[in-house]
DNA sequence: CCTATCTCTTA
DNA sequence: GTAAGAGATAGGT
């Protein structure tokens, strides 16, 4: 920037508030998302933009940057921690155009500007000063009167909605002081809105005469004692110190280390087609035209964006509200009369755990009328809690033995919520093979297709909300029935969004936690062990107490939960990343993967004979038979019969037999650690794997069906059980043969889609790491650049052992890195491993920062958040044992990478049919390993699917999140997991 | 029969 | 050093 350039700096956070006031109120998009401070803003910068490229008006700008508050907590809140703490949250209709309105800043090509920590007042100041000493002049789109000490010679403001410029003499004119003075002025009369406290009795016009009269405030507070007015003179000498806050509260800090460059904002050309879109996308009809109009575009042969609802608003939505927010969520009062989400979510959560839960006044259904007038009541309120009692857990072997509903109800007197509940037997039967023969239906149930047509009904209706607890199971046992769950929330979801980390999301725990009430077991009804019945031979009566409870727990978990989400400012970690995944999920889960039987038995056998060998010579190493199956025994044999050396511990006293131990005795020269090494690789797989899988595959689909677990990690990954798909061996040859196994039904082939590097470039792109960053966009090997950067040693040629120990450092990076683990993982010691890691922080200085203010942002909040606003909580960071609180400062610092990256890839698997429908081509997504997708299609196809696979996963951060750095995916298709891999 | 411990597989 | 699930053994009930 020099002589001659114009810095325009819009203050974004103080004109979403002045939009939001100024227009007229609820202006919607026809999706219901609340668009007025939206579209002022848009109108506001397209009229700035469009005068700038009038060159009949005078001020021209060359560079722009707009600006936005971070979040509430600043350097401010040190000084003086009441700083702002009156502030009351946002309306509810403006908190989700926050993030709205960054995204139509990036709409316009402009830069959007945050920066933790600060306001957007300091960073405004800042920018202000840099180009003021580069010789150029500054506009600040802004009239907001704590940027008025900007104002000089090189600094004016403008209001844009007044259409006013603000230079030396309207500052003057306004508040009777010149700008430099402004700061005295704001710390005398203080500001009620932001709560700095000034000088009780002191407005604008004594606080201008009295700097006119004194110069400046130090020299006013010194000679106060001269002042006349008596109430006035005491109240200056009682309240100087107050003053002296508030001129530190006030005072904008004009060095703050911002990361963009001046020059980085220079303005760019319009991308007409860009911003076509997106103000196609958000219905801003006339302003739509006159983009197109203005910059040529074909405003009809454009898709409109879509517009993001994001994360990092709703972060924020409860940030602005610090005092208020704080006190309803900590405090025991009972926030009656606090109109915030969090107060009302708290009486909400209250007035439900309040309630008796009595099992005994449930009603049985019958007849299929009872279940009609059911049907009828629960359309009429709209909503409806369900669950389903089954003969398995196993959703896809199971058969459908009942069901039961709850419906809310109002307490006449007291207005509570009261709950109707009802279970409908269906399938039940008589204890099979007793002497009385058995096995007949118990009496009193209503035809099963009759049922299900009327239960179809009801929750394909999608003006009736369904609520369940882990709906995922529900909806795969009603679609074996051909039945679909239209409109639905998960209380088993919402509670994973609001507390991940915090506890268990099972129906048990969450009833105890937030009712207060021990629910009925599943082993109370059924019996356990060898005397357990199936769910279907249970009394109906028992079965009834057991199954309504179940539906009336959940509906009222959902009372409680459902307003915490806004509350809490995690709706959209809800409404994008979960609810819509689980019928994605259900639709994988079902369909299954083809396993080949002949090659997995081909392989035990194979196995078991290089087992068997392996365990003679074992033996015969060993002088002795023993299990060599069992650590304790084989401890024994090692260190304490064969006195081998440098045999460790575990906790319990053990001998440690790890594969890293029986390799170090191996690479000393002994033959039996060796052999104990091949032969657990030859049995694990066996017993896991190849043993193991056949069992899995379901006799009607002949096919193998994972069950995934959507709230089962604390960073938002998801898990695979019955079987884990996500654990088949990959890393050596004899395991690879296993993933042969998985393969595609003739006429198809499987397609693997894998994200490359995702962990580190989430990493690269939260700790804002320029030399990553760049290597990221120019495609250079990662590992490499960090080697070179490290050991200056040139990527070409590198020696392979060098790129190890840099990749082993960047793995350490993402898991929370201590010396003792790196050493561990190089097998170097710790104090080598410590110099690599000091090495590696003074090379990328962002990385220290990162983790120490994600540590301090866990202590603070006990829960850090991903970039899409996932929070993963860690409890226990505050522990008083060292150890414990260290592994959860790890697992902190590890979150936000891991999270980011999973929230990532259930963006992609959302948005993955509705492409794969676009582009008019049938593949089915299988399954999902942490960054690679599975798919299965016609052969034919592939060629033609996997650029449309490779885009939406290479674009699933966009829009709410743009990434610094590339997303890249590498796909490939092949009749076999292993080839496709 | 249930649970804890140890080990090993993946990203 | 992060995140998971699962099998075998051993020891309690």
């Amino acid at each position: 920037m020099k002589k001659g350039d114009h810095l325009f700096l819009v203050d974004g956070s103080g004109y979403i508030f002045r939009a939001y006031h100024a227009l007229p109120p609820l202006t919607r998009k026809s999706d219901g998302l609340p668009v007025g401070a939206v579209s002022g803003f848009c109108n506001m910068l397209w009229k700035l933009l469009s005068e700038a490229r009038d060159t009949s008006v005078g001020v021209t700008p060359t560079h722009f940057a707009v600006i936005f508050d971070y979040s509430s907590k600043t350097f401010r809140n040190e000084l003086y921690p009441e700083y702002k703490a009156n502030r009351s949250a946002p309306p509810e209709d403006l908190v989700p155009q926050f993030a709205v309105i960054r995204e139509a800043t990036r709409a316009f090509d402009l830069p959007c500007i945050e920066m933790e920590g600060f306001e957007a007042d300091d960073l405004i100041a800042t920018y202000a000063r840099l180009a003021r000493e580069a010789g150029a002049d500054v506009t600040v789109i802004s009239s907001d009167k704590d940027l008025m000490q900007l104002v000089g010679p090189q600094v004016s403001m403008y209001d844009s909605m007044k259409d006013r410029q603000i230079g030396v003499p309207e500052v003057i004119e306004k508040w009777g002081v010149p700008p430099e003075k402004m700061i005295d002025l704001q710390a005398l009369t203080g500001d009620s809105v932001d709560n700095v406290p000034g000088i009780p009795g002191i407005g604008p016009k004594t606080a201008a005469q009295l700097i006119e009269e004194f110069g400046d405030l130090d020299t006013l507070l010194e000679r106060a004692g001269e002042i006349k007015q008596n109430k006035r003179r005491e109240n200056i000498i009682e309240f100087a110190d107050k003053a002296r806050i508030s001129r530190e509260l006030v005072r904008l800090k004009d060095d703050v280390e911002v990361t963009e460059k001046l020059d980085e904002l220079v303005l760019n050309p319009l991308d007409g087609p860009k911003l076509v879109a997106f103000l196609k996308g958000m219905e801003f009809t006339s302003l739509t035209r006159r983009v197109a109009e203005a910059t040529e575009t074909d405003a009809s042969a454009v898709d409109a964006a879509e517009v993001a609802v994001d994360a990092a608003a709703e972060m924020r939505g409860p940030d602005l509200d610090p005092g208020k927010a704080g006190k309803a969520g900590a405090s025991g009062t009972s926030g009656k009369g606090d109109d915030t989400p969090q107060g009302l979510a708290k009486r909400r959560a209250e007035a439900t755990a309040s309630a008796k839960i009595d099992t005994s006044a449930y009603e049985t259904l019958r007849d299929i009328d009872q279940l009609k007038a059911w049907c009828a009541m629960a359309r009429e309120r709209g909503l409806v809690a369900f669950d389903t009692e089954t003969t398995s857990l196993d959703a896809m072997q199971a058969e459908l033995v009942g069901f039961s509903l709850a419906l809310p109800e109002t307490a006449p007197d007291t207005g509570d919520l009261m709950v109707r509940a009802c279970y409908a037997p269906l399938m039940h039967s008589n204890g099979a093979g007793d002497l009385l023969g058995g096995g007949g239906a118990q009496a009193g149930q209503m035809p099963m297709q009759e049922a299900l047509s009327e239960l179809k009904a009801l929750l394909e209706d999608p003006a009736v909300l369904k609520i369940g607890q882990n709906l995922k199971y529900d909806m795969l046992v009603m679609a074996q029935h051909g039945i679909s769950i239209e409109s639905f929330d998960d209380t088993m979801l919402l509670s994973y969004v609001l507390e991940a980390g915090a506890g268990g999301h099972g129906m048990d725990s969450l009833s105890e936690r937030w009712l207060g009430h021990t629910t009925i077991g599943y082993k109370d009804v059924t019996g356990s062990g060898k005397n357990a019945i199936p769910f279907a031979e249970v009394q109906i009566d028992k079965a009834t107490a057991y199954a309504a409870e179940d539906a009336e727990v959940t509906l009222r978990l959902w009372h409680v939960l459902k307003p915490r989400l806004v509350a809490d400012g995690v709706a959209s970690v809800y409404e994008r990343l979960e609810r819509p995944l689980a019928p994605v999920l259900m639709r994988m889960e079902k369909h299954g993967i083809r396993v080949d039987r002949q090659i997995l038995s081909r392989l035990s056998g194979e196995l078991a004979q290089g087992a068997a060998a392996l365990e003679a010579e074992i033996q015969e190493l060993a002088g002795e038979n023993f299990n060599v199956g069992s650590p304790r025994q084989l401890g024994e044999i090692l260190f304490d019969k064969m006195s081998l050396p440098g045999g460790t511990k575990t906790k319990t006293g053990q001998w440690s037999t790890t594969a890293q131990a029986l390799e170090d005795l191996a690479a000393a020269g002994h033959e039996l650690p060796r052999k104990i090494v091949d032969w657990r690789q030859l049995t694990k797989l066996k017993s896991t794997y190849t043993d193991a899988l056949p069992g899995f595959i379901n006799p009607e689909t002949k096919r193998v069906h994972t069950s995934f677990a959507m709230a089962a990690t604390t960073t938002g990954r998801l898990s695979s059980s019955d079987p884990n798909i996500q654990n088949i061996p990959v890393r050596t040859a004899a395991g690879r043969k296993i993933r042969t196994a998985f393969i595609a039904e003739p006429g198809n082939v499987l397609i693997s889609a894998d994200y490359s590097q995702i962990e580190l470039r989430v990493l690269a792109h939260v700790a804002h790491i320029p030399q990553l960053t760049q290597a990221f966009a120019d495609g250079v090997d990662i590992h490499a650049m960090t080697a070179s950067e490290m050991f200056g040693v040139p990527i070409e040629g590198m020696p392979s052992d060098v790129r190890r120990r840099a990749k082993a450092i960047n793995f350490g990076i993402i898991y929370g890195i201590s010396a003792f683990g790196l050493a561990n993982q190089l097998g170097i010691e710790r104090s080598e491993a410590g110099e690599y890691i000091r090495k590696y922080f003074e090379r990328f200085p962002g990385i220290k920062d990162y983790m120490e203010a994600t540590k301090a942002e866990a202590k603070e909040n006990g829960y850090v958040t991903t970039i899409f606003g996932r929070r993963a909580h860690y409890p226990e960071i505050r522990s008083s044992n060292p150890q414990v609180r260290a592994f959860n400062e790890r697992a902190a610092i590890n979150a936000p990478i891991q999270g980011s990256a999973a929230d990532i890839i259930r963006r992609a698997m959302v948005r993955m049919e509705p492409a794969l429908e676009k582009a008019g081509k049938k593949a089915r997504m299988l399954l999902q390993v942490h960054d690679e997708l599975i798919f299965e299609t016609a052969e034919a196809d592939a060629g033609s699917i996997i650029p449309v696979i490779v885009e939406v996963m290479e674009n699933a951060a966009m829009p709410a999140v743009d990434m610094a750095v590339p997303l890249k995916v590498d796909a490939r298709a092949a009749l076999n997991w292993d080839e496709a891999h």
